[in-house]
DNA sequence: TCTGGGGTCCTAGGACCC
DNA sequence: TCTGGGGTCCTAGGACCC
């Protein structure tokens, strides 16, 4: 029989309305003054700070709507475009802090605004660590954030949830310290629809059923949850218990789809302009994929019309073709993507385009076909020429070179609006803050 | 007029094979 | 002419996450 294992203790740190703090970080002037960071082409919220929160903004709402009640009740607020580079720089600051904090392996970059840390082995005071956590994240960044200790990620993710919701914790919850009484007991407060893992759907059946908080989740029976739903539940109740079952991935396990996709500035209407858009999201996509080392073996195009116009004639194919032999070169999988986009193509009103790549593999163990007398030649030429294109936008940004027309920079009719967007002042030498 | 983008995992059901 | 069950692979769709 094994040794038991020691019990964990692993640590959540989340970021406080990390895009619009990211903002605010750089703009001391609007401390007090409500903000909201909008998504791509300035379509919905996507971040809200505390002010905007407590107005009552819910996440998501079109700008449009809220631009106009803002108006109406002489709201101040704020908003900015998306900008993915200050976030992401702001995002590499966060997780170096934070890598202070424990060993390489003990890391886990959840997402761009949350961090994992595996304190197991650390011996130290929870509540300690925590508020330093906290303190020297914003000296060094300006962000705020929450810190939640657990003995799973499930509940170090609702002891980061209770950190940020409840006001006494002063920004640090450590459920690792707690009897199992006082944790019971603090779990009746958690609506079950908080709990990481429980989505909408799920929660309207819990409920139905009775169970309307996290203190009740844990207490149900693993089996039965798992005939009424999925094992994927039944995982939750476990973690939630402090037995985990998420897998710890302090490497980012390579991508097994890779999509890129966007709402036009405008509607479209022509193949021909389509196109051009497919070929720009053939080339991002092929790019990433270069990136991780892969090659796909599948490739697939989107269009949508506007779901939003009931009135109008919707269509919004999906269709995906599979490649004779798995490729990242650029030109390959553009060439695919087109000949998909002009099979589906009907003429409607067209809002938005996406290149999807599947059956993703990694490059060089990959089987040619069986009729090929020899392993398929790796063109040198082609993989320098990918490389320049890479290397190339990557210096100057998306979009510098491309292949044919497409992503060549300028001016369309779906290009994205983003006309509040603030300079990327951590990044760009010509863009940054100046003080005066 | 204007309503995001990018992922993962699981399950069910059909095709196909032995 | 009739009839079976088990296994695998693939795909579509649903649910969740940030």
């Amino acid at each position: 029989m094994e040794p038991p294992e020691a019990p964990r203790r692993i640590a959540l740190v989340d970021a406080n309305s990390f895009y619009c703090s990211a903002e605010k970080v750089w703009r001391p002037d609007l401390e007090h003054v409500p903000v909201v960071v909008l998504s791509n082409n300035d379509g919905c919220v996507v971040a809200r700070d505390a002010l905007v929160k407590k107005l009552g903004v819910p996440m998501g709402v079109p700008w449009f709507q809220l631009r106009d009640q803002a108006r109406k009740n002489h709201w101040p607020i704020v908003a900015f475009s998306s900008n993915y580079e200050l976030y992401g720089d702001m995002s590499r600051r966060f997780h170096t802090v934070l890598a202070q904090f424990c060993a390489p392996g003990e890391q886990e970059r959840y997402s761009i605004d949350e961090c994992f840390l595996d304190l197991s082995c650390h011996r130290i005071d929870p509540m300690t660590t925590g508020h330093e956590i906290k303190n020297r994240v914003k000296q060094w960044t300006g962000l705020g954030v929450c810190v939640g200790f657990g003995r799973s990620k499930t509940q170090a993710k609702l002891a980061n949830n209770i950190a940020k919701k409840q006001p006494a914790f002063g920004g640090v919850c450590d459920l690792t310290s707690m009897t199992e009484h006082e944790l019971q007991a603090l779990l009746e407060t958690v609506p079950v629809q908080d709990v990481w893992g429980v989505g909408r759907k799920i929660a309207e059946a819990l409920i139905r059923g009775g169970i309307t908080t996290a203190a009740q989740l844990r207490r149900t029976d693993p089996k039965r949850i798992r005939e009424r739903f999925t094992v994927v539940v039944e995982r939750t109740v476990s973690e939630l218990n402090g037995v985990p079952c998420i897998a710890w991935e302090d490497q980012p396990p390579a991508k097994k789809q890779i999509i890129s996709s966007r709402s036009f500035g405008g509607p479209i209407y022509t193949v021909d302009e389509l196109a051009d858009a497919v070929r720009m999201h053939a080339g991002m996509a092929a790019a990433k994929l270069r990136q991780q080392g892969s090659v796909a073996g599948r490739v697939g195009v989107f269009i949508e019309t506007n779901r939003f116009r009931p009135q109008d004639p919707q269509y919004s194919p999906f269709k995906s073709i599979k490649l004779p032999v798995p490729s990242d070169d650029t030109a390959v999988i553009t060439t695919w993507a087109i000949q998909v986009l002009r099979a589906t193509f009907r003429p409607f009103r067209f809002v938005k385009a996406g290149v999807m790549l599947d059956d993703i593999r990694e490059r060089g163990v990959t089987q040619g076909s069986l009729f090929d007398a020899l392993p398929p030649e790796r063109d040198l030429k082609r993989e320098k020429l990918m490389g320049v294109l890479d290397k190339a936008n990557d210096k100057w940004g998306r979009g510098t070179l491309g292949i044919g027309s497409a992503g060549v920079k300028g001016e369309r009719e779906w290009s994205m609006n983003r006309s509040m967007v603030s300079p990327r002042y951590s990044t760009r030498w010509d863009e940054l803050r100046e003080v005066t």
